[in-house]
DNA sequence: CCAAAAGTGTTGTTAGTACACCCATGG
DNA sequence: CCATGGGTGTACTAACAACACTTTTGG
């Protein structure tokens, strides 16, 4: 630290990767920009932090300020900060993912963007500064955490039906599942409990419906069990 | 960014948990402070980034610095920013930890360390500004990592046997391990080459030696194979 | 010849995988 | 009565866990 002025100069931002799931495909909560650079692109939500704000906090501050929920599973991913990757000056940006439930979101368009949309991750191909390499940086670890931590529960209603858990598992691993082994699995985890529920209007034999056990899911999440599928 | 220039005021650094290995206990590098603040105490190496440098560069620069190594295994782990956490004013460090053939380390004091020394990572109990949270934190992804990736060769010297191997393992994931099951492990993962090489100079039977094989190792390093260990 | 660590197989148990048919409902 | 997805069991295979004695060397 020679010459400390020179070194406090730069910026930090949050951006957060906001994945939801609607039944069949993992989406990701996208803005687009309503100000220069990259005016009118597509880019993840996403904003400096305050001089005396912590990290976690905007994380969770950019959570709500574009869906209006709180307590969401949120977590740490990577730092980014090439030299060039921002125009305006050296922007370290600290990338988060969450999971929400989709349809407990309805995105409000904000200041700085707008419009704000669920896009289906597969199909984003282009993105704003360098969000596209933060998108697919977070979706390795969601596709890694989602194997070891019991975290797929997040994305889901309170009551879910099995068939849904499994949806969800192959299309975030992009892998088809056995249903009766994936059923065992689930069952024998002992993280979700049997609501004696039933679908109803449905055409077809409902479905019995789940909710995931508090208690054992917050110890299974400690433990981060293999769950190797 | 409705006023820019009060978010561009703050300063990003790297901190470094250098770990090692000394055939029983995992060590990590650390250097006494030879500046305000916290004059005296141990601490992580690091330093801030440069204003036209990466991340990445200013990590092995770091090392570099310290040690003399290049190519070294080097993992981005999370980022720490808490408002306080620095007196000299907000600094986010982002937190890296680095495998070594502690054989092959020589430290060096330098400008900013009045000492470096190898510290039995068990032992460490306090450190400055936050770095013994950064520290355990890095601890836990190596252990999580040792046991999903094949990384623990960083640590040992080019020939090693698979008694060391495995008191590597133990000490890190503070385990122990059944000697005959881990070897059957080992083998059957196909990441050791058997240099049909003896040790000399033992009061005991002579143990073969290994190396780990290049090609089956940087293919086992992209797969990421459960080692259920 | 003693001390020290190296090296080696088998068996029982558990978890993983592959696979096909009947059931309950709405239209 | 048809279409749709729900729900269930078994047999084979692979991986894991537990466990004890003989070998080779230096001193």
């Amino acid at each position: 630290m020679s010459n400390p002025s020179e070194y406090f100069k730069s910026a930090a931002s949050v951006d957060n990767v906001i994945f939801g799931f609607d039944d069949t495909d993992l989406k990701v909560l996208l803005i687009r920009r309503g100000e220069e650079p990259f005016y009118g692109d597509w880019a993840l939500p996403g904003d400096l932090i305050a001089p005396n704000e912590n990290i976690i906090t905007a994380a969770n501050r950019i959570l709500y300020d574009l869906t209006g929920l709180e307590n969401v599973y949120l977590e740490q991913v990577m730092t980014f900060g090439e030299v060039d990757r921002h125009p305006k000056g050296r922007v370290f940006t600290i990338a988060y993912f969450s999971l929400v439930n989709i349809k407990r979101v309805f995105p409000k368009a904000s200041s700085f963007a707008n419009e704000v949309s669920w896009k289906t991750v597969s199909e984003v191909d282009q993105l704003a500064f360098d969000h596209l390499k933060i998108m697919n940086t977070c979706l390795s670890r969601l596709q890694t955490n989602l194997r070891l931590k019991p975290i797929g529960f997040e994305l889901l209603p309170e009551r879910f039906t099995l068939t849904e858990l499994q949806q969800l598992y192959e299309s975030v691993l992009r892998k088809e599942l056995d249903k009766r082994n994936f059923r065992k699995k689930i069952i024998k985890m002992n993280i979700v409990k049997d609501l004696n529920v039933y679908q109803t209007g449905v055409a077809h034999r409902p479905a019995r419906l789940y909710s995931f056990d508090e208690e054992s899911y917050q110890q299974a999440l400690k433990e981060g069990i293999t769950f190797e599928i």
